[in-house]
RNA sequence: GCCACUGUAGCUCAGCAGGUAGAGCAGCUGAUUCGUAAUCAGCAGGUCGGGGGUUCAAAUCCCUCCAGUGGCUCCA
């Protein structure tokens, strides 16, 4: 087997690359590298070239085996489904889908399309490229109203472009493919799904069949154990066999209650951020969770999020709006008396349940609730103390993922203006004719701004505060020697941001903090500070969350963990098991006494076999199990069963001592 | 919202060429008094997601509503 190592040759003209290949003794390879383009072993260069093999084993040539299945899937429903006409058929991060307009495929015509898929893969059929001209593309293509779409859209007139052909089967495509079908052999189809045509919704439905394929059975085999473990570790199955949530799709369709265990849970982590945020200086305030719809129109929340908003209006005609967002409330309180420079900043915090209407098909679990708590920050600043409250809620972010994840791998994103689209943002616009200034957002590049003052149409955006906040940013991921993605584009309409990615345990990688600067809300609702020459000046808000939401947060710590908590969080720390009903005292003695030491302790004296109490307690994942018998009574002991089914045994007092130390120092692992 | 699939006891699931509901676990009662992943026996538990229709007869077929799951970003 060749490996994936970079291996180098200089390919002759006028021969394909396979030949060369064969000469160097390489075999296997998917596709070439020509002086960095990607091309088929089989393409023929005019002119000698240094290539590079692309093997199977690399992400670039994973890449064209699953473009090469994706266009084996096609082949095998034109087969089976004559009437059938493919779309578009891309590789993705971790296999591959084909969307086809076609009847709905059921499971098992899922498997009949996958059967003949392997057919074809064992013909081992030569995959081959045809360069055609745009009308005798059109006229191949011309039953298939999306290849036309394609070929109209992406080849100019009078130009050529590239078919692929294997069998019968020919598709419109750039390549590069693998050179038979015979690579295609570790594959397989996993779900059905459905999708508008170019995501549009007022276009045809297509169906969508995601798959997967790898170099060999062995690869594929290990993809497939994982995706079942991840299943294993849902959130929703363990949330269920711990006991922490429960969903009632009849009263309140997308909306989590908590029960006692989730509780616990829950209370843990608002601790933990309740005694991160003093430590940084955030205050803690409550806000009410309805205001009138006033606030929200004054906000700028209406124009933007009412279709998402819990609206509502009273006999006596007045309209309120359920809260999405915490900020307006934090507002409200900041406002309620002027400000002095000495006095910012000022830092608001509040874990604050938010309330947000998502359509019925985008609900779903914990990570897409109607309901969930932020832990929401607002900080009232000068321009000049961005920096500084940046690096501190950097810090905070830092602290809490060591905490609670151990030591993540962090990944920082930075989204920033696209100057060439101001119309998107809310800038400053200055009068080239009597000099004012006013804050702007244009609708459209289409519209004109005047100028409030003289109504003269020469305005240009002023980009110094954007600048001055965005420049502060990036100092502050700099400074923390924080390397970083810069995004144009991706900045909110009111204020550039710096988006934290956490990687859990099974790789996923899940967006949690974000920390924006808000020029936008300072202006809606007139706030100001009193500046060292007493004149008001601008306030500048920062909007920060570190979990994001509770709810988020929660469920991805049940899928990292898979429900075996560190013991400070773990609802259940520690389950008491006579090993009979003589011990119970003994085992109520036990019990008791760490109830006394503040751990949360449960005594199970049921008539049972203690084999069959330690079998069903499995799935609530207690953090320790103890059992005690006529040995442990008599000398004062506790045998001790930990997360990872380790036994020891040892004296009540030093257990409750060791567990207090793990449970007080936050350990992620168990000391005992 | 759109498409597909699914909805039977607290949980996991069987029953569906139409004849009026079944298992295991959990629960309750009793026996057993047990040394680290199921002791035994008995009992109880469901207007088969809601509504409408077809039929002598519907969990099963049809319509409709509700809910859950996967997907609706990756464009030859």
């Amino acid at each position: 087997m060749p490996k994936a190592e970079e291996k180098k040759l200089v390919a002759r003209a006028n021969r394909t690359f396979e030949e060369s290949l064969k000469e160097a003794g390489i075999k296997g390879a998917v596709a070439v590298l020509a002086d960095g383009v990607e091309m088929d072993v089989r393409d023929v260069p005019t002119a000698e070239v240094t290539i590079q093999p692309v093997f199977t084993e690399t992400t670039m040539g994973l890449k064209v085996l699953r473009h090469s299945a994706a266009h084996l899937l096609a082949q095998a429903v034109t087969e089976l489904y004559p009437d059938a006409k493919p779309n578009a058929g891309p590789p993705t991060d971790d296999g591959f889908y084909y969307d086809i307009d076609m009847k709905p495929v059921n499971q098992e015509e899922l498997s009949q399309i996958e059967g003949r898929m392997r057919e074809l893969a064992s013909k081992n059929l030569r995959i081959d490229k045809h360069r055609l001209s745009k009308k005798e593309l059109l006229q191949k293509f011309s039953h298939n109203p999306y290849k036309v779409d394609k070929i109209l859209e992406n080849v100019e007139d009078g130009g050529y472009s590239t078919a692929y052909s294997q069998g019968n089967f020919v598709d419109f495509c750039k390549g590069p493919h693998v050179p038979s079908t015979g690579f295609l052999r570790s594959i397989k189809l996993l779900t059905v799904a459905s999708t508008h045509y170019k995501a549009d919704e007022s276009r045809p439905m297509l169906v969508r069949i995601y798959g997967t394929a790898f170099p060999d059975d062995k690869t594929l085999k290990e993809f497939l154990h994982n995706r079942e473990e991840a299943m294993k570790r849902d959130h929703r199955k363990i949330g269920q066999e711990m006991d922490l949530l429960v969903f009632n799709s009849e009263w309140a369709p997308g909306f989590p209650f908590y029960t006692p265990n989730g509780f616990i849970l829950k209370q843990e982590l608002t601790n933990f951020m309740r005694g991160l945020n003093l430590k940084h200086g955030w205050q803690e305030v409550a806000t009410p969770h309805i205001f009138k719809d006033l606030i929200w129109k004054q906000s700028g929340h209406y124009a933007k999020y009412k279709p998402n908003m819990f609206l509502f209006t009273l006999p006596d005609g007045d309209s309120y709006g359920v809260k999405p967002m915490n900020c307006p409330g934090h507002v409200t309180i900041f406002a309620r008396e002027p400000k002095s420079y000495k006095e910012l900043p000022v830092k608001y915090s509040e874990a604050g349940t938010v309330y947000r209407y998502e359509k019925s098909g985008e609900m779903g679990g914990l990570t897409r609730p109607r309901m969930f708590t932020v832990d929401d920050g607002h900080a009232f600043l000068r321009l000049d103390q961005i920096i500084s409250e940046i690096k501190d809620i950097i810090s905070m972010t830092k602290e809490t993922y060591s905490t609670i994840l151990g030591e993540p791998t962090l990944t920082f994103d930075l989204s920033v203006i696209d100057k060439d689209a101001p119309e998107n943002y809310l800038i400053t616009y200055r009068c080239k004719d009597c000099g004012t200034e006013a804050e702007a957002r244009k609708t459209s590049m289409a519209e004109a701004l005047i100028c409030p003052n003289c109504s003269s149409t020469h305005l240009e955006p002023d980009f110094a505060t954007w600048d001055q906040a965005t420049d502060q940013l990036r100092k502050a991921l700099e400074e923390e020697g924080i390397s970083y993605t810069e995004n144009p584009g991706e900045a909110a309409f009111y204020g550039p941001k710096i988006d934290v990615h956490v990687r859990d345990a099974l790789g996923r990688s899940w967006q949690l903090s974000t920390i924006q600067v808000d020029f936008f809300m300072p202006t809606n609702f007139g706030l100001y500070y009193i500046n060292s020459e007493s004149k008001h000046d601008r306030v500048i808000m920062l909007h920060r969350a570190i979990f994001g939401s509770y709810e988020r947060f929660m469920a991805i710590l049940i899928e990292n963990y898979a429900g075996k908590f560190p013991t400070w969080m773990s609802p259940m720390q520690v389950y008491v098991v006579p090993v009979s009903e003589k011990f119970v005292d003994y085992a109520a003695k036990v019990h008791e006494e760490l109830l006394r030491n503040d751990i949360r302790s449960t005594l199970d004296s049921n008539q049972e076999t203690m084999n069959k109490k330690i079998k069903t307690i499995r799935p609530r994942r207690p953090s320790y199990i103890i059992v005690v018998g006529e040995k442990e009574e008599e000398s004062g002991t506790v045998s001790v069963r930990n997360r990872l089914d380790k036994q020891k045994v040892l004296k009540l007092e030093d257990f409750v001592i060791q567990l207090n130390k793990e449970i007080k120092s936050r350990s992620l692992k168990q000391n005992i």
